[in-house]
DNA sequence: AGACATATGTGGATATTTCCACACATATGC
DNA sequence: GCATATGTGTGGAAATATCCACATATGTCT
């Protein structure tokens, strides 16, 4: 049951993601894409290798329970094995330990200050809100 | 030479990461705690491997072009080789189309909704600040 | 049913990652 | 200088991931 491995000050970082490039790169898609084929998301890697080689790739994911799939006739139809949103948080919040120590409020930054995507200001009215939320539930407790 | 891959309407997913889940924890460590020794690295590993074991996986980061190195004195202090702040755009550009569409706005509401993470009310104000300002750029343009 | 198109399953070759024992190098203190 | 502690470099074994040709299964259409 337990999980113990601290030793005492280690700035808490990085867990295992234990997925290797082509596995994370298919997770990716499944997240995105989910529910999908193996074809399709063969169709959907750059380089494509063999349609052969997605469809193992895929297999080892289900087996690791990473994935899981459902039939459609004759198909496999693959999901990611954890609910998107849950995943997500999981690597947002990787990516606040790792590259923001932590800070929500810096990551929050570096989103904005992201060059390309630029946010209307009905999205900018929508966080504000969503902020408003924030700073009553901090009220709150 | 050439990068071209594109076929034409792919929903824009997941370039290759191409890091072993080795290299991707080892360079979490550097993006977190750099510039940093390859002993510091060690002790930071959880269910430490040898040291022999995580200096190889440095080797093959430097080799890779990942990863840096200055001597001091007889030992070896290592860095990412991109900037943290350009490694975390890039990180969270991805975790966005991946999850979230595209929409740095819906990627914002994730990271507000995290669970754990609890912002302070000073931290709000900053994002409120942030907020004010992604609007007027807006604005302006 | 039989032909066809398109799935999945199998097995194994190949490439890469991971691990580490051991050799060698260098700074420091005596 | 010489011992010691602590670096780095080398080479290769073992584990794992990646790739895919080929075999087999299943739905569809006539």
């Amino acid at each position: 049951m337990s999980y113990e491995d601290n030793k005492e000050e280690k700035p808490s970082v990085s867990k295992p993601a234990a997925l290797s490039p082509r596995q994370q790169q298919v997770m990716d898609i499944l997240y995105s894409q989910a529910p999908v084929t193996a074809r399709r998301v063969w169709e959907l890697i750059p380089n494509q290798p063999s349609y052969a080689s997605v469809r193992t790739t895929l297999r080892s994911l289900v087996e690791a329970e990473h994935a899981t799939y459902v039939k459609d006739k004759k198909t496999f139809v693959y999901s990611p094995a954890v609910a998107t949103e849950q995943a997500a948080q999981s690597a947002l919040g990787r990516l606040v330990t790792t590259f923001y120590q932590g800070s929500v409020a810096s990551a929050v930054s570096g989103l904005l200050g992201m060059g390309n995507k630029k946010l209307d200001s009905e999205e900018l009215e929508q966080l504000t809100r969503l902020i408003e939320d924030a700073k009553n539930e901090t009220k709150k407790s």
